[in-house]
Order: C-alpha cells, then sequence, then structure tokens
DNA sequence: GCACGAATTCATCGCACGTTGAAAAACTTG
DNA sequence: CAAGTTTTTCAACGTGCGATGAATTCGTGC
C-alpha cells in the first residue's frame, strides 16, 4: 500500500555520492514515523525506507532503536518564542482565551488534527515523550505564560489548567469526535471555549 | 504483581472438566490487557495466560486478535445509567460541576492515573477504540446528560464541551503530569474547574 | 456404554521485527 | 595513485508474534 521508498532500482553497496545527509534524513523520517505510528508501532525498517537508506544504518548512527526516538523527538520544531508572544501580547488581556482558542483551531483544523491525534498517540505510546513534552512546557512555555499572564495568584496552577482545557478540546475535536464539537464552527468554539479560558488566565479560581 | 489465574503444573490436554467459561475468562483478561498495554502491546500470549489457558483458544472462540479485540472492547464495564444519574440528580442542579470533579479525581486519583493514562494510549493507538468510545458517549450517555441538564439550549454540544474539560483534566493530571496541576489537592481543582464545567453544561455559552 | 462431536493443549509454521557482521563503494590522506 | 578510513548495502541471525492442524480429553445422545 504505502510505501516510503523512493525508487525500484537496486541500489549499490557502499558510500555514496555526493553529501546526501543520512543522519538527518533519518532523523527527519523519525519524526513523521514516530508521530504516525507511536514507538511501538513504528519500525526501524519503516523509517529508513522512507529516509530512503538502509535499516542498518540506525544502529551505525544511532546506536539502536532506542537512540534514533530520543535524538528524534527531543528536537522541537515549534519555536516557543514566537507563539508565546503572540498569543499573550498580541492584543487586550481580556482577550487572550479567544486568541488561544483561534490559534489553537487554525493550526490544527487545516491538517484534519490527524497530527494531533498523532502527536497524543505518541505521548501516550512512550513515557518518554510525555517527560520531553513536560520538560519542555515547564522549562520553556511556563514562565513565558507565568510573565506574560500578569497575574500574581498561582500564575503556575493557571497555565497548567490553561493547557488541560487546551488538551481537552484536542482529544475531543480530533481523536474520539464526539460530535456536535467535532463539527462546530470556530466561532462557536471560541464562544464555548474562551471565557473558560480566560477564567484560568486571568479570572478567579479560588 | 497483578496475577490472573495461574498455576505451575502442566496443563492436561483436551476438554475441561466443569463449567469453566474459557470465553468470558478470555474477554476479561483481553479488556485488561487490551487497557494496560494497548491493541499493539497486547499479545494473544499474555492474554490466554492471563486467561488461564492456551493462546489458540484466542482463534477458535473468537477468530482471531481482531475479533477478541472487537468484542473486549464492545463491553462497557461502568454502568451508565448509575453514574449518570447519580452525577446528574445527585444533588443540586448548579452543582453538577462540583460533583463531576470530585467523582473524577475520587475514582482516578487512587489508582495513580494509570488506568487512565492506559485508556487513553487504547484510545489514542487504535482508531477502533475511539470509535467504541464515540458510540458509547453518543448512543447512551449523551443522551442521559442531555435529558439530565434540562437545558434547551444545544444539550449536545454543552455535554462535548463538559467531556473536553474531564478529558483534559485527565491527560494533563495523568498523562503529561503538568505541575502544578498534577498534584494540586482535590478542594483546589474543585475550585478552579468546577465552575467552568459548570457553565458548559448550565450557563451561557453563546 | 459406546460412538461422536466439542473443547483444549501442544508442536510447529511462516512472518516481521531489531540487530549484527562482512563485503563493497566512496571519500581522505600520503 | 595507493593505502586506509568511513559510509553504505546486503544477507543472515535470533526472537517473538499470530495462526494452524493434529492429538487428546471431556461431555452428550443413542
Amino acid at each position: 500500500m504505502n510505501e516510503g521508498t523512493q525508487q525500484a532500482e537496486p541500489k549499490r553497496r557502499g558510500r555514496r555520492a555526493g553529501g546526501e545527509d543520512t543522519k538527518a534524513a533519518l532523523l527527519a523520517a523519525a519524526r513523521e514515523v514516530f508521530m504516525q505510528r507511536g514507538y511501538e508501532g513504528a519500525t526501524v525498517r519503516s523509517i529508513a525506507a522512507r529516509a530512503g537508506v538502509d535499516a542498518a544504518m540506525v544502529n551505525h548512527w544511532f546506536g539502536g532503536k532506542e537512540g534514533l526516538f530520543a535524538k528524534a523527538v527531543l528536537q522541537v520544531p515549534i519555536d516557543p518564542n514566537t507563539l508565546v508572544v503572540h498569543l499573550l501580547e498580541g492584543g487586550p488581556r481580556d482577550e487572550i482565551g479567544e486568541r488561544i482558542v483561534r490559534t489553537f483551531l487554525g493550526v490544527w483544523d487545516p491538517i484534519g488534527g490527524g497530527q494531533f491525534a498523532a502527536l497524543m498517540r505518541s505521548v501516550t505510546a512512550h513515557d518518554q515523550v510525555a517527560d520531553v513534552l513536560r520538560d519542555f512546557f515547564v522549562h520553556t512555555l511556563l514562565k513565558k505564560v507565568v510573565a506574560g499572564i500578569g497575574t500574581e495568584d498561582r500564575p503556575e496552577l493557571r497555565a497548567t489548567l490553561a493547557a488541560s482545557q487546551i488538551f481537552g478540546m484536542g482529544m475531543v475535536r480530533y481523536v474520539v469526535r464526539f460530535e456536535p464539537l467535532a463539527s462546530a464552527d470556530v466561532e462557536t468554539m471560541v464562544k464555548a471555549v474562551a471565557p473558560n479560558l480566560q477564567r484560568y488566565l486571568t479570572g478567579d479560581i479560588s
């Protein structure tokens, strides 16, 4: 069915010509396949095929599947500075919730949410992904959010509460697909969810 | 740790004596292992071992791993009538949110949330689980919630919104474990989350 | 009480996985 | 340009998987 392989010819052996970066190709392919299939579902052979190289290269460059996984998931693709600053400082303070909902749906809706489901699959399939995500959240995102919302009252708790609403919205909309939420238009989602996010971030949570 | 049915003696062949229900034992074991390990992580051998029977019985009774999976996840262990009725009618209408948070945390906190993570792993690892969960939600839970909250304004949307907050709370508290939410005590969670749930179910979402 | 069918175990098959070591091709150094 | 190093493919191994068919034991109808 789906083949990641590029060409049908029998590969010639030995070192490749030119500066083809096998290591980078493997990392890129690994990120895709691990996201799509989770750790156990992703096979070394399928990753190598998508990268257009032999499966033995995984051992040669990363010492095995575990090593490749560790290197691949540790590379965060998004730039947190840009995103968080845009969300927190891109408009009135009392419209942060709305901006978050619009941004989130604007990113995930066009790609059908399959990528979100894939991310959740990786998070739940392997504890290491959850660890990486947590470290990224705590050490990078959290500080910026805490500073951005400018609240004295337990800003860290507020940030995690907001994260819970965002995770839940993604789970219901993209993974389990409960209707009518899964198909609700952006305006409906904003009116429903934004006030709750706003309360978490700047309202009274005592 | 936990052992299903197990003894060390070599099993005698042929039909078993007495009314031992191999089919039911397999279904029970399958539900446990599929929940704990997800579809791909659960092996037919491990399920059969926990049920105390031979792996070949999976083929004999269910035609294979797929068939067992379909039958196993289609059996919902909890009684929706009891739960939903208790939640929706067990007290004042304006305290539904609080009752939901307390019930949810009361169920999952004692078992460390590992079971919740396992459920999420099953949901995200195999589309069929998400399908089953969705059907259960739509055809069983949703109608009761819609009737229970007694609101004319888009009760189905309200129910799915509430579900999103509950899913998200579980994901952040048990799976990715963002602090301080992951360790927040019940009272803090109630004060923070219950009002948002209450708004989803009975408040103004326009 | 004997024959037949259903239930269960066992031995084994074929397959796909991750990994390994050797062979081959391309770079690098003198 | 020859020797040495690095990179790459290939063939194969051991393992564990789901599945299959024969052998064995129990229950049941006659």
